[in-house]
RNA sequence: GGCCCGGUAGUUCAGUUGGUUAGAAUGCCAGCCUGUCACGCUGGAGGUCGAGGGUUCGAGCCCCUUCCGGGUCGCCA
């Protein structure tokens, strides 16, 4: 159908240098310009866009004919000389702006209804009317740059990788349900009636069995799937990049992670990472702010006022397990109206109130607790905290983690509300001695922080059945301006010590073997010490650039209640097709009476 | 599952205390126009006010239910 009509280069790609030749360029009609006897007509494709003119003087009246045709989003061929353009008419804001494409021939390629958004990057539809025609707003200029540098991203990983001397092994997407962990999607199988395949969670089984076969460095580019509710940072389908080595500890990871996100930050941006990346420890990043990933960006630490509110004559804060403290510089500006919602944001985190001291101008204190407070005691806390005229002092009583995520919280709200955080700046680190186990209050027993292969650092051993609240794990997250990019750690490879940390989780061995059996079989072969980490390449694609939203950075998205507003998604199937599978309809279900 | 915000023309939105025929911009269609670049001018078409029920003489507006979209807590080893 093309045939002379085969283009010659791209639209956005017209330069000054070509003035004279002849081209051919295809592409979509961006938007026309009908002033009767000259049509201007923007042309684009994904290199950009470009003028094309349609002139009664330059052109025969068939070809003018087809250019007076053209409507938004038609398929066009044109033929034409590439001319510069008058001073005057030259358009600054565009890339091929002192050009144009004096109009020889066209050719209708195919035509196209109205389209229900306007393909642009300025325009501001709705994003429910984006997704349902996904495929036309795929076409803004936006969206081919960001699933670009994704693609760019995840080739740099893949050299990374391959350089490094990582092995790529697929496994498999029907796989077996997990007893713990997320919620699975499942599979029915029509050869097993009554039984289930469940999507990956994360090819965490099969990576660890891999190092168990020999592969030392394996590497995947893994599609995971998650049956949760979705968030603007979190979709139920997603994909990670999954490493896993032998005979390493922590840093030999980290290490490789690192060297790939340099990669990615100089092929992608330019920047060179500073390696080997900082590290904190958890408990630094949960006393200092208030979160297992911190948004380091700008300061406003927490501090630890336990101990100087002791005897300060406010019995909240007397009486609470721990107080914790965070002096706001310059939040002294805040009206009451402000204060009062983070008063709001911080209950939302389960704190029972978010007390307050704000100091102006002159020196003059008020506050929320001022009138029980000793003065004695407010001199302390003011001198504790560094406080000074503006300042804004919160603090809440509560729990150590209840009052730290609280504070956090409020602390990262007011760093969105003061605009401390530099978008242009990328603080990624390692968050390392994350705790072994967390305290489960509504089950009453510690579960596993990572997972249950997860390893004890060394030096905590001893502590793993006196105090195992105490015990540090050979984990590690990494952390970019306050997201979560990936977690891994250092799996336990010995039968005993796994054996130790089922009982602190509560299993029985024989609840063990049938929760478990599979992998700790195949452990009884040789299994040699190794480690991992996994992290999310939408996230990763999300912070470079700048998108707000999971859905801005995957060509496809699911919406939050998991479906998929183009495809309609998930949808009924035939009654034929359940028969095969014996699953009772929702109809038959119906008539049962359930 | 809880809480908060939203749903009016193809699109983005306005719509007063409940009051006659629901508006604007843009897009779309037609006509005019040879240097536009958000072209301009003239005219036109376009609405199940998310859906259902209720209150009322009268509902886009008030009440109830429900659906859809977003944010968030829970959840996400």
């Amino acid at each position: 159908m093309l045939e002379s009509w085969q283009r010659t280069g791209m639209c956005g790609a017209i330069s000054e240098a070509q003035v004279g030749e002849t081209v051919t360029l295809n592409g979509w009609v961006q938007r026309t310009r009908n002033l009767g006897g000259v049509i201007f007509v923007w042309l684009r494709d994904r290199a950009g866009i470009v003028q094309a003119v349609f002139n009664t003087e330059t052109c025969d009246a068939e070809t003018f004919a087809i250019g007076e045709a053209l409507r938004g989003e038609y398929v066009v061929a044109v033929q034409g000389v590439v001319s510069k353009r008058a001073e005057k008419d030259i358009n600054k804001e565009m890339e091929t702006g002192r050009v144009e494409i004096i109009v020889k021939a066209a050719k209708l390629l195919n035509s196209a209804v109205t389209p229900p958004i306007y393909i642009d990057d300025n325009a501001q539809e709705n994003e429910t009317v984006r997704l349902k025609y996904r495929y036309l707003d795929l076409r803004r200029p936006s969206m081919q740059k960001t699933l670009r540098l994704r693609h760019q991203v995840i080739s740099a990983i893949h050299r990374h990788m391959d350089d490094t001397g990582f092995t790529e092994v697929e496994t498999p997407i029907l796989t077996k349900s997990t007893p713990e962990g997320a919620r699975d999607f499942l599979v029915p199988s029509r050869l097993h009636l009554g039984t289930f395949y469940a999507l990956p969670q994360s090819p965490q089984i099969y990576k660890q069995l891999l190092m168990l076969a020999g592969f030392d460095r394996y590497y995947q580019v893994a599609r995971c799937f998650r049956d949760e509710d979705s968030r603007a940072d979190r979709q139920p389908e997603f994909t990670q990049v999954d490493v896993e080595m032998s005979f390493v500890k922590p840093q030999d990871v980290q290490t490789v992670i690192e060297g790939a996100f340099a990669r990615v930050f100089k092929e992608t941006k330019g920047i060179d990472l500073q390696l080997p990346l900082p590290r904190m420890t958890w408990r630094q990043a949960m006393d200092n702010y208030g979160s297992d990933k911190p948004d380091t960006r700008f300061g406003m630490q927490l501090c630890d006022v336990t101990e100087t509110v002791r005897e300060c004559g406010f019995s909240v804060f007397e009486g609470a397990p721990s107080v914790r403290g965070m002096n706001a510089k310059g939040g002294a500006a805040l009206s009451r109206k402000e204060i009062d919602a983070l008063g709001e944001l911080a209950k939302t985190y389960h704190a029972k109130g978010l007390a307050w001291l704000t100091i102006d101008a002159e020196g003059q204190i008020k506050g929320s607790f001022i009138k029980f407070l000793k003065p004695k005691a407010q001199a302390a806390l003011l001198e504790k905290m560094g406080a000074e005229p503006g300042d804004a002092l919160f603090f809440v009583a509560d729990k150590a983690d209840t009052a730290l995520t609280a504070l956090g919280q409020v602390r990262l709200a007011l760093g969105r509300k003061f605009n401390l955080m530099n978008p242009e700046q990328y603080n990624l680190f390692w968050v390392t001695e994350f705790p072994l186990l967390e305290w489960d209050e509504e089950g009453g027993r510690f579960l596993a922080m990572h997972h249950p292969f997860t390893s004890p650092m060394d030096e905590d051993d001893q502590y793993m059945e006196t105090d195992p609240g105490r015990v540090r794990a050979k984990a590690y997250d990494l952390v970019l301006n306050g997201i979560e990019m990936g977690s891994g750690s250092i799996r336990i490879h010995d039968s005993a010590l796994q054996e130790r940390m089922f009982r602190l989780l509560g299993f029985t061995k024989e609840q063990a073997w049938s929760r478990f059996g599979f992998l700790l079989e195949a452990f009884q072969y040789g299994t040699p010490p190794h480690g991992g980490f996994a992290f999310g390449v939408d996230r990763l694609v999300m912070m470079l650039t700048g998108k707000e939203s999971l859905r801005d950075v995957i060509a496809f998205p699911k919406v939050q209640n998991a479906s998929c507003l183009m495809m309609a998604t998930p949808s009924r199937v035939s009654e034929d097709q359940l028969e095969m599978l014996k699953i009772q309809s929702l109809a038959d279900l119906a008539e049962d009476g359930q």
